[in-house]
DNA sequence: GTCTATATGGGGATAGAC
DNA sequence: GTCTATCCCCATATAGAC
């Protein structure tokens, strides 16, 4: 319990997360990792059962608390609201708030594991879904009917695709991207995480709100 | 120039496209690709240098094309408003009309490239950073002003953000992702370029619209 | 251009001493 | 629980015959 000596489970773990996030599963080898966490590299073999079960170790000692935290957001937000929906930004909120105050909850490991979960998302391989799909199902059953009585006018098909872009957008900034620093220079600060909240809490519930797509475009743009 | 049996290069660069879309760079084996492909391993590194210079070819082949087209949407939008700054939606068209209209252009093998190309954006690694900075830095010269044009009353660091946040929902949905499916059933229909487009565009332009994030949320939703 | 064969290194996993 | 040593497989890349 010591923090400046933890034991050797606990280095692997951390060793494994931040190689993980910055290097992806398939490319960082287990031997990086134990050399990282300078512990033995027959120790993964015997704390884990094998590389696979590690990632699943890393992603289980972190996800549960936060979709815990997730649902305690919704629930609270649901009992100010009575027997009204919760306002928009308040789901969002929940949602998005818990994942990106891991950075400053945990110090140095919570930033990798903010990228390590944002890569995740759209990482194939079907190992990887399988650590997720339970672990969402829960969040999910709790924030789909929220949404949907939060946007009572939108048709499910409609509210399915803007899910899918919201995801993408936290994913994306989860993951702490690299490509855009082209567009946007650095005049974005990663660590202001109650920024960062604000900010993607005010662009996704516009988004969620926008208008119907018209089925044809009112100018013509054809490509 | 035959549709029926391309040549081993060709070949090369579907199979390898196909499988680093799904199974990802470090994951995919040059002895998969070969397989594939129906070629003799050794072609791989007589044809490209290296996996690494095999994976550049990729994108160097459908990339150009794409950006091409992107500056000309926004070129002849910018011709359609004359001195006036063209409308959001049609900027935002223009950037995403043709990654998504890959598909249908490409029949087989454009759904690989779109997923490989959503995939890309949050993939680590500086050799995958590399491949991508000039191509986009060419892209970012010609909307970045544009988007400030079309959005003058919003702040540069708010601007950088909600770029950051509209990659993402596009690199996503480009990426077709799993873990959705989750939230949404099959109610998405990936194949509805069109489709998805409107949404998309819809979507982001509300959220690029949003009003300005207030420091302090009116109510106290303290976690 | 295409093949076989092989060089060379690294990978995950394990056995068994301590 | 931790270490050394090793098994065995697969990876990328290349040499050289055809």
């Amino acid at each position: 319990m010591n923090q400046a000596e933890p034991d050797t489970k606990t280095r692997l773990l951390d060793a494994a997360e931040t190689l993980f996030a910055e290097r992806g599963f398939a490319a960082t080898s287990l031997r990086a990792i134990t050399a990282a966490a300078q512990v033995n590299l027959a120790a993964v073999n015997y704390h884990f059962r094998s590389k696979q079960a590690l990632l699943e170790a890393v992603f289980a000692r972190r996800l549960g608390p936060i979709n815990r935290r997730r649902l305690e957001l919704l629930a609270s937000a649901q009992a100010r609201a009575g027997r009204r929906a919760p306002p928009l930004e308040e789901i969002l909120e929940a949602f998005i708030g818990p994942a990106f105050r891991l950075r400053a909850e945990l110090a140095g490991s919570g930033t990798s594991f903010q990228r390590l979960m944002g890569r995740l998302f759209s990482e194939p391989g079907e190992h990887v879904q399988a650590i997720l799909k339970p672990q969402f199902a829960e969040v999910a059953a709790g924030f789909l009917p929220a949404l949907e009585r939060a946007l009572p006018r939108l048709p499910g098909a409609e509210l399915a695709a803007r899910i899918h872009f919201m995801v993408g957008a936290m994913a994306h900034t989860l993951a702490g991207t690299h490509v855009m620093q082209l567009f946007v220079g650095d005049r974005c600060d990663p660590s202001d995480a109650e920024g960062t909240i604000r900010r993607l809490v005010s662009f996704l519930a516009a988004g969620l709100r926008a208008p119907l797509p018209s089925r044809r475009r009112p100018r013509s743009t054809r490509s």
